[in-house]
DNA sequence: ATATTGACGGGCA
DNA sequence: GTGCCCGCCAATA
């Protein structure tokens, strides 16, 4: 696993609690943006536990049809505890949550 | 080895 | 301002 994966799970796995990151930031994190693609792809194979996919939204801060696969929205869940504001249900406030990068947190 | 799919993003009409 | 189209890399079947 030296390809694609390790890089977009690094990304992922730096993700901060509380926030969200979009397939476009990690894909362009990985290297290049039009990994976007290749981001989800990794996530699908989210078997590991330290991957927090579920902090991983798309560019319009809603959930994914997949996370719905996981139970009942549990990823919408899991941010809620977090402190994540949903606009609506399935989207986040991607707005003020979005992830600052691997810059930390200097909003 | 080839073809198709896949959790998306950005640009252009 | 809105809507539609295309592109792109990787994994799986």
């Amino acid at each position: 696993m030296t390809n694609a994966y390790e890089i977009i799970y690094s990304i992922v796995k730096q993700i901060p609690s509380g926030k969200v990151a979009t397939y476009g930031q990690i894909a362009k994190l990985s290297g290049n943006m039009r990994w976007s693609r290749v981001v989800g792809y990794a996530m699908n194979s989210c078997s590991d536990n330290e991957v927090p996919c579920h902090r991983v939204v798309n560019r319009f801060g809603e959930v994914s049809s997949a996370f719905e696969h996981f139970g009942n929205n549990m990823q919408v869940v899991l941010l809620k505890e977090e402190g994540v504001k949903f606009i609506d249900i399935g989207r986040v406030d991607i707005d003020k949550f979005k992830w600052n990068g691997q810059l930390g947190d200097i909003v």
